[in-house]
RNA sequence: GGAGAGGUCGCAUAGUGGUCUAGUGCGCCGCACUCGAAAUGCGGUGAGGUCUCACGGCCUCCGUGGGUUCGAAUCCCACCCUCUCCGCCA
């Protein structure tokens, strides 16, 4: 959510910074509903203010026993009564209406951003690094895991449908391994503190993060109680802070969470689909943190190494991509892309998003902190970073130390968690 | 799921229709006393909106949302959360 009086002081930049985003906003009906709602506003603050005064002057009469005079002014309390209760129900349509049209708005693209069209846009920053080569015709992940034995991807459709996966032995111990090893990196190195939260979360908290109202769609809704699954840790992890008022001498928080995500992704069919790709529910650790305005961008930057670092002591050959401002989603003002390469299938794989949010999450959850004591609250800035998805680096562990003979080695800094040096070839 | 208790200004509590623009204690800030501190005393102490150059004014907020009333923390309805006991269950 964008600071209401921004968005009207300055509609040319939101409608601009939309546009960029390729997204259509209705900032005209915007002003005019602002409009009505604060005249109305103080119109029906003057009629309250007359009301209460009336009321007190009853009070007083009556105590004083003077029956009555009180009487005489209960006709016009009564009149501002009828008055303020139909402005108020105005006052709750034109906030509705307001609140919808607001959370339609995306957050502006930092002015870093390169302004872009499509994915061409999009700015290598950072290429890390070789790509494997191979003296055999290496096989793509999903045949290694077949031919290993370690995921079953037949019994996955069984068990719960397309999209969902059954990893056995090795490949349920290497999926453990991996998200062990992640949390442990990111907390033991790299300072961040261990949440586990809940898969679960209510509509509040998705609001909070920007997932609601926009994209309901794509989540898995238990009506019975309201209740959605996680898409991603960063929602309950996030939230565990709305509604706060954290001291400056706490920031930056640092969380880092694995989770399981649950995705429908509707209307994804076809596209990247084959193995690991894409897939409904998938482990992932992600790096979440709150800090002030003045250091969200730096925090950024470290944010994205903490991400890197991963992949580096994996040994794993990728590239990191600044998007451009059409490829930038809704909530974000900045982000860059990991992206691993698969040797086999020869493609680019998007493990790791890192992203700053400003203010824009912060303001839908209401996450504020105070730069001093006794000063105003404000905002902070969120942000977060996957550390990183699970199946697409089991994807490129699987194609990248793959053997002639059919088995595959397993990274050094993974060794001691998956209890052994090498898969091997049944 | 059933029965009961409860959710009040950072914390703890008082408040059951009109001196509640919410009292008190603790905490915190300032001042006084002191060489300094403690103790003590005095004053202050939340969030949001709006008007104002400013001083300051007005409005909203007592879990959330409705309702009754001239007037609601207080009465009514629905919901959420916490605790205790019972039931069920990993």
């Amino acid at each position: 959510m964008l600071d209401r009086s921004f968005i009207r002081s300055n509609p040319d930049s939101v409608r601009e910074g939309a546009a960029l985003k390729r997204i259509e906003v209705p900032l005209d009906e915007f002003l005019t509903v602002d409009a009505e709602l604060r005249t109305l506003k103080t119109e029906l603050d003057g009629k309250r203010a007359e009301s209460n005064a009336t009321g007190k002057t009853i009070g007083e009469l009556m105590r004083a026993g003077k029956k009555d005079e009180a009487a005489s002014h209960q006709d016009r309390g009564k009149s501002l009564r009828e008055e303020i209760q139909s402005g108020e129900e105005r006052e709750r349509e034109l906030e509705a209406r307001l609140l919808e049209i607001e959370l339609q708005i995306p957050n502006m693209p930092h002015e870093s951003v390169p302004i872009g069209t499509s994915e061409e846009d999009n700015q290598v920053v950072l290429e890390w690094g070789e790509r494997p080569s191979f003296n055999f015709p290496p096989k793509p992940h999903w045949e290694i895991a077949e031919s290993l034995g370690i995921i079953d991807f037949a019994a996955g459709s069984k068990v719960s449908g397309s999209g969902f996966i059954v990893y056995r032995g090795f490949g349920a111990r290497l999926q453990r391994a991996l998200f062990n090893y992640m949390v442990d990196f990111q907390t033991q190195q790299r300072g961040y503190v261990e949440i586990y939260p809940p898969f679960v979360v209510n509509r509040a908290s998705l609001l909070g993060t920007g997932q609601l109202p926009k994209f309901e769609e794509d989540l898995y809704l238990m009506e019975r109680d309201d209740l959605f699954l996680i898409p991603t840790a960063e929602v309950p992890v996030t939230n565990i802070h709305r509604d706060e008022i954290l001291d400056s001498e706490q920031l930056p928080i640092k969380y880092a969470a694995f989770s399981a995500c649950f995705r429908r992704e509707a209307g994804a069919a076809g596209k990247d689909t084959r193995g690991l790709l894409r897939v409904h529910e998938f482990d992932k650790v992600e790096l979440v943190k709150f800090c002030t305005p003045e250091s969200s961008y730096a925090e950024l930057e470290t944010m994205r190494g903490d991400a890197e670092a991963v992949l580096q002591s994996l040994g794993l050959c990728y590239r990191t991509v600044m998007l451009c401002t059409a490829e930038l989603s809704f909530s974000n003002a900045k982000c860059y892309d990991l992206e691993i390469w698969a040797p086999a299938i020869e493609k680019h794989l998007e493990i790791s998003s890192a992203s700053n949010f400003e203010a824009f999450q912060a303001r839908r959850a209401n996450i504020r902190y105070r730069s001093e004591q006794g000063a105003k609250p404000q905002f902070v800035h969120t942000l977060n970073a996957s550390g990183v998805a699970l199946p697409r680096l089991m994807a490129v562990l699987l194609e990248t130390n793959q053997q002639e003979d059919g088995s595959v080695k397993i990274p050094e800094p993974l060794r001691p968690y998956v209890g052994t040096d090498v898969i091997p070839a049944n």
